[in-house]
DNA sequence: GGCAATTTTGCAACCGGTTGCAAAAAGCGC
DNA sequence: GCGCTTTTTGCAACCGGTTGCAAAATTGCC
């Protein structure tokens, strides 16, 4: 089907290794020669097969991409700034859905079967033991959105979310409420868990501020405006942290209905800032995470690792901040 | 590094063929063979090359999987279900990003550098010559969410857009308003085209009903948005039909702000039904479009291209239907 | 033009598998 | 145990490239 090198030499009546010198850079070729291969290869339509040559040379340039996030619309986002930065670096992303898989094995056998020169992990909500299973097998691993840790074993990116539990917190208690509330995701999510040890160990500085706390059963729209209805049944704070922009917008669609307003009779701040949040029907306040800059990060990281296996792990954080919009009382 | 073939062959004291065979289903090794080959194989933690095999079989269970919408959170879904199916069946997403890319020949170079098995382009806004240009090169290619074609030259699944127009344009008529207006996404795509064509086909039967029609610049929140408020300054239709549910969403918004109210004063009627259609703050009326079975059906006719890349194209249009919700006046 | 240093080229082995073919082994009936 | 058929096994060539090495060609200098 494909044209092989091979056809490709002996058209321009030269040796194999001649052709297959013309399309690696760094090769000694003379003009003469790579003019005369050249143009056998523009005639024939030739381009060389990748993977072919990846068996000798060792290098894919596939990266597995691995997620689990498929429900969270910034997800949409994160993948776009992965594949284009990838693709602009020649790398080209497998991607890897783990969403009913609990089991790190097939996928570490999988992608070693592809001989992935590399993979990313991107979720907040899997285990630090996954990217590991991926480092155990001598693949350079990067683990976006992951949890930091002060003996990192895989290189981690990512935010650090006790802080923003904290920063949360301090806002609200800036704001002047006299009951806060933590809503979180899933609990089991290393990073619900931060986020919440966060905020309650910066409340814990305010004993004379109420801080109750709960948790909704997924990072999803529904699950949140659930929580919040429960919430509001049994007398709720007067201001919640929720643990991620789309369980704020169920909250806030469960205060709406309740014909209750936000900001006026609860406060919400959400955590990521996705699209959604500043649209003007939203328009909430939130702690903003530089999702530009971790995949960027990510993918450097990712490149370096390339050049050198061996590197040693490294964790980068990058600072959250606090976008202002209309889903928290003005404050004193 | 990774184990090879020939160690489990001297491991296990047997030939590297024998050690092929146990691996590859439907090859004859007795019984006492593959009891000693999987044990070498154990021992080592062997597992097979796909990309050395795939040299000589001319299968890499690699498919392409081609997108431009990396901003319309259906596509997360439509990832979400591509990447799950390809799975399940044991081939994998090579995921490739046009949005910055106009050409197709770079894509479908890239792609057959990767050997890739088909080609699926997931994209309503993508022209069909881009996925012609996969079939030209010999590459078994679906073009999902794509238009209707009379004579396709590839394989289409997607919605009848035209249909869809008509539905909508039928939906307000039959609610009763005297005044519409068909607001569609950016004017070039394919996709906006059709909906506008059946739209106005069947105002034409309704000669007493005044239609006009304006377009957004994208399909993006922002840009229904600002066709919204612009529409409202100048004296606006009774009710809407937009491109797509972020549209709604934006001309919602919008409509919100300009202190009228939906459906009240102004219906809208979006196209998707995408999961925020139904959050109880938006609760959009809408017109479903059966994601789950454009992909699933896609999905299928890529395997059966995989056995036979003859195979005739076809298109396979899946009915849409309207979702009743809160954003059009009950009608007559 | 002659010689040494440098560049370019082709040979052949190799990357990690698969597979057609023939030899070896096993199974079968007597 | 023998001859015949069927199954299992190993050899060797091949898939489409890359690369170390040595021979051939070119270059530079006197």
């Amino acid at each position: 089907m494909a044209v092989t090198l091979k056809e490709v030499a002996e058209r321009a009546g030269v040796s194999r290794s001649a052709v297959s010198r013309t399309f690696t850079d760094g090769a000694s070729v003379s003009d003469k020669m790579r003019r005369k291969v050249e143009k056998a290869a523009k005639e024939l339509g030739y381009s060389p097969n990748a993977l072919a040559s990846s068996l000798t040379t060792g290098r894919t340039k596939l990266i597995g991409l691995v997620s689990n996030n498929f429900h969270n619309p910034i997800f949409l986002e994160v993948f776009d700034l992965f594949t284009r930065g990838l693709q602009d670096r020649g790398l080209r992303p497998l991607l890897v859905n783990l969403t009913d898989e609990t089991d790190p094995e097939n996928s570490v056998r999988m992608l070693r079967q592809y001989s992935v020169d590399g993979v990313v992990v991107a979720s907040s909500t899997l285990p630090p033991e996954f990217a590991k299973a991926f480092r155990d097998a001598g693949v350079p691993v990067v683990h976006s959105f992951g949890r930091a840790s002060s003996a990192p074993q895989v290189h981690v990116v990512g935010i650090d979310n006790v802080e923003c539990g904290r920063m949360a917190a301090r806002e609200l208690v800036r704001r002047g409420y006299t009951h806060v509330g933590f809503m979180g995701g899933p609990e089991g999510a290393s990073s619900t868990q931060d986020r919440y040890s966060g905020f309650m160990a910066e409340m814990s500085a305010h004993p004379d501020i109420k801080a109750s706390h709960s948790f909704a059963d997924a990072y999803s729209f529904d699950a949140g405006r659930r929580e919040m209805l429960r919430l509001l049944k049994n007398g709720p704070a007067q201001a919640y942290f929720c643990g991620d922009d789309v369980l704020s917008i169920g909250a806030l669609s469960a205060i709406d209905d309740s014909g209750l307003s936000c900001p006026d009779n609860i406060g919400i701040i959400g955590l990521n800032d996705m699209e959604m949040a500043q649209w003007e029907n939203i328009d909430l306040t939130t702690i903003h995470q530089p999702i530009r800059q971790i995949v960027t990060s990510s993918i450097e990281l990712m490149v370096a690792m390339l050049d050198d296996p061996e590197r040693y792990p490294e964790t980068r954080i990058f600072p959250c901040s606090i976008v202002e919009r209309g889903t928290l009382k003005p404050g004193i």
